[in-house]
DNA sequence: TGCGAGGACCTGTCATTACAGGCCTGTAGT
DNA sequence: ACTACAGGCCTGTAATGACAGGTCCTCGCA
C-alpha cells in the first residue's frame, strides 16, 4: 500500500531533492508514518517520484540532519521517535522575564532598525537568495542599567513588511511578531561561541575588545517551517549570566 | 603552487572522503591555508587526490558541516575564518563550579558505573561502531540537597581503562580524564531539548513523569579529535536554572 | 577611458551505473 | 528441532558525465 504523490516540479522552481524533502517531512509530521517505521527504501522513492537515487538520498540526509529520521545500514529509514516539540523560549523574552521576575530592572534600547540586504550568513540561516531584502534591528538591552546583551535580528522584509518603522523600544519583538503578523515560534536552532567583539560592539557594551562574549546565534520558524528570524546576540556573561529556561 | 599529497588509502581501511576530508582538516588546523583563502576547487583536488568529485564533494560536505570551511556558488570553497576556541566548560564542572561560588552545596552521587555495548546513538555520538565496550557512568547531581540534574556518561571503555571502577563521588569526571587518561576537552557539540523523563529517571529526580525537563546531548573531543565522551543530561529546570557560563 | 559581451571557471543539481558490505529470512542439511 | 548458508534487499561508497547558473576577468568596441 503505497500513496501516490503529485509529480515534482522539474521547471528549476526549487531544487528536486528539497521538493521531495518537503512532500517527505509532511507525511512525517502530519502523523501518516510513525514513529520507528520504515521509509521506502531509496530505490523505491526513486521510482515512486521519478527522479534518481542521487535526490533521494540528498533528501533524506536533509531529514537526518533534521533529526526527523534516522537510517540503519543494512536495513532503511525509519521515522524518528517523535520529540517533544521544543517550546521555543527566546533569550530575548525568556531571559528579560526571567530576570524582571526576580526583581531586575530590563531595559531594551533600539539601536537601529534598516532596512537591507542579507548578507550570507543571514540567507544561509533564513534560506533566501542572499541579497534578499530584510529588516535588520540592533538593539541594546540592560540589566539595571548594565550592558548585557547585544542583538543583531534579521527578518526577511516580505514576511514583516513596515518593521523597520515600528516602534519597538522596551516591547518584546515576539508579541510583535506575533499580533501584527502572525508569526509564532515553534522551534529554533542555536549555536554559541565565545567571540571577541568588534570597537563598535565592545563599544556599545562598556567591554573591551578583548573581553571574550557569548555569541549566540540563533535562526527561528514556524511550524509550518517558515523561517522568518535569524540574529547574533552578543551576551556579556561577566556580568549577568546567560541562561535558557523552560517554562 | 600546490602541495603534494599521500595517496589515499584504498583498502577499505576508510571511506575515501574520510581520508580527504582529514587531509584538508590537518592543513587548515595546521595554518598552512589561511582564513578566507580558497582552496582548491573540487576539479582540482579530483585530480590531486585521484578521486571523483563525489568523494571530494562529500569530504567539502563534512568540513563545511563542522564550520571549517564555507562555500560560495560559482566561486569557491574558502577557510572559515578561525573562531575563537569555544571554551569548554561542562554544565558538569561549569555550572556546579558557579553554583559553588554563588554558596550553594553541590553533590554528585554516582548511581551505577558499569561496562556496557554502545548503544545507536553514543555509537553515532563517539563515531564508534555500535556494540564496542564504553564505560557507563550514571550519576545524580544535587544542589542544596535537591536533585537537579542525572546525567549518563559514555567513554569508549579502550580510552579509560578501569575508569569503571574509578571513585567519581564528589570528583570532577573531567578531572580524572585529564590527569589519569591526558584527555583534554578542546570542543563539544550539544544539543539541547525539553523531554519527558521515564518513570526511572523521575523517580530519581524527584517529578512526575509529565515534568518537562531540560535534555542536553553532549559529546566532546579533544583537540585531536578523538571523541572521548558523550553524555546525555536530564534537567530540572523548574528549581534551579540551567545555565551556560563563559570563564 | 569606460562599458558591455563573452568566456573561463566554479559550485549546484541530477542521472546512471557499479560494487561492497550489513541485515534478514527462507531453506536445506544435520 | 536446530543450524548454517545462500540469496535478496538495503544503505554506503565511488566513478562518470552532463548541464544550469553564479562569479569574475579580459578583450574589444564605443
Amino acid at each position: 500500500m503505497t500513496l501516490t504523490y503529485p509529480p515534482l516540479d522539474r521547471e528549476g522552481a526549487e531544487p528536486l531533492w528539497m521538493q521531495l524533502m518537503r512532500a517527505l517531512r509532511a507525511e512525517i509530521e502530519s502523523g501518516v508514518r510513525l514513529p520507528d517505521q520504515p521509509l521506502p527504501s531509496e530505490a523505491e522513492l526513486s521510482d515512486l517520484f521519478g527522479v534518481s537515487r542521487t535526490v533521494v538520498r540528498e533528501a533524506l540526509r536533509e531529514l537526518v540532519q533534521e533529526r526527523l529520521i534516522y537510517k540503519v545500514k543494512g536495513r532503511g529509514a525509519f521515522v524518528a521517535p517523535r520529540k517533544t516539540e521544543l517550546r521555543f523560549i527566546g533569550s530575548m523574552s525568556g531571559s528579560a522575564d526571567d530576570l524582571r521576575e526576580s526583581g531586575r530592572r530590563v531595559t531594551t534600547q533600539a539601536i537601529s532598525q534598516t532596512l537591507g540586504e542579507a548578507d550570507e550568513r543571514e540567507a544561509a540561516l533564513l534560506r533566501i537568495p542572499a541579497g534578499e531584502q530584510v529588516v535588520r534591528l540592533r538593539r541594546l538591552r540592560r540589566v539595571d542599567g548594565q550592558p548585557w546583551l547585544l542583538v543583531v535580528t534579521a527578518l526577511p522584509a516580505r514576511l514583516v513588511p513596515g518593521l523597520e518603522r515600528a516602534i519597538l523600544e522596551n516591547q518584546s519583538l515576539y508579541d510583535v511578531l506575533r499580533r501584527r503578523y502572525g508569526l509564532e515560534p515553534a522551534a529554533a536552532d542555536r549555536w554559541i561561541e565565545a567571540v571577541f567583539p568588534d570597537a563598535e560592539e565592545a563599544a556599545l557594551l562598556e567591554v573591551s575588545t578583548s573581553t571574550p562574549l557569548l555569541g549566540i546565534e540563533s535562526v527561528a520558524w514556524t511550524k509550518d517551517h517558515i523561517r522568518f528570524e535569524a540574529y547574533y546576540a552578543l551576551h556579556r556573561s561577566d556580568q549577568t549570566r546567560f541562561y535558557v529556561g523552560i517554562r
